[in-house]
DNA sequence: CTTCTTGTTACTGA
DNA sequence: ATCAGTAACAAGAA
């Protein structure tokens, strides 16, 4: 799943291994990928280089070099980008090279690009679910525009995050994966911070203390930082740009260990719930819940 | 077999 | 108008 780290992984690599490569042309297997018209698509690629990679929230902008455009491409939930060099000889004794890059394309390729230089950037999702769009500058604007802010961002701060929650009164995880809010934010690392924090993510946001939001807004930012450190958390599906999983698995206190010790307190099982239709991981010794609020029912 | 998984959006209803 | 909850999307894993 990727989220903000995950996409981060996968920018800073792409940015350093594919800009400036002339892009020779674009196979494109499954046509509901790409938003928009396939063969004008393929034909304002084909001659054309990536000039930067950036990216808001977990959406990859990709800006070309020749004339106005810009690829924006999202990755949902499996979407995956590997970059294969031209001619290169693959190097073994990678222990986390869960996905053999010179086996592709496989069944889940939907895009190919094809450098000049013989260098191959494949799209991978196995549930297809991401796509590829070609935009115009007003085009990436007005998608730019409806994103919140980035929580790595100096802009992202307590006072920022109550102005934020306003007079919400939905659970504290809502807005933390509310995109239009902040940027970046999904089911894993909405668990993880809020663990950090010591806060239960189903807590209505009109019950958090000033503290609690500093909290918030401290471990949001420690946790993106460390995952991006370990180039992301894979469960399944997600790999960086080499094919490699992420390496903040091991890291996790609470997402996808339900029924598991605390690995803080040692003594409360996580336990499970359902917040914000998502499955939402606390310690309900180590993240509190005031009283006066009636408690949901588990799952 | 059924249930659950998640990022995002469309829809529904308060 | 605003806000929150849920179904849908696809293809698995458990």
């Amino acid at each position: 799943m990727p989220e903000l780290p995950e996409v981060e992984t996968v920018r800073s690599d792409l940015e350093r291994k594919i800009t400036g490569h002339k892009i020779k042309s674009v196979k494109v297997n499954h046509l509901k990928i790409i938003k928009g018209s396939v063969q004008v698509f393929k034909k304002i690629l084909a001659g054309n280089s990536f000039k930067s990679v950036s990216r808001i929230g977990k959406l990859l902008i990709f800006k070309l070099a020749k004339g106005d455009y810009y690829l924006l491409l999202h990755l949902k939930m499996t979407g995956q980008l590997i970059y294969q060099k031209g001619r290169a000889v693959t190097p073994g004794g990678h222990s986390n090279l869960a996905l053999d890059v010179a086996s592709l394309p496989n069944k889940h390729t939907h895009v190919i690009f094809n450098f000049t230089d013989g260098g191959r950037l494949f799209f991978n999702d196995l549930r297809k679910f991401g796509y590829l769009k070609l935009v115009d500058e007003s085009g990436k604007l007005q998608a730019e525009s409806r994103f919140g802010v980035d929580p790595l961002s100096r802009a992202f701060t307590p006072a920022g995050l109550k102005n934020l929650i306003g007079s919400r009164r939905a659970p504290i995880k809502n807005i933390l994966l509310n995109q239009e809010l902040i940027a970046g934010i999904g089911n894993i690392y909405a668990d993880e911070a809020c663990f950090l924090a010591g806060v239960r993510p189903n807590r209505p946001t009109s019950s958090l203390k000033p503290k609690e939001i500093a909290n918030l807004v401290k471990s949001i930012k420690s946790v993106l930082k460390k995952a991006i450190k370990y180039r992301g958390t894979t469960f399944n599906n997600f790999r960086d740009s080499d094919g490699h999983t992420g390496n903040f698995l091991k890291f996790l206190n609470v997402y996808h260990r339900a029924g598991e010790l605390c690995r803080k307190c040692k003594k409360a099982k996580i336990a499970k719930i359902k917040t914000a239709g998502r499955g939402t991981h606390f310690c309900p010794h180590c993240q509190s819940y005031p009283s006066v609020i009636p408690a949901e029912a588990e799952i």
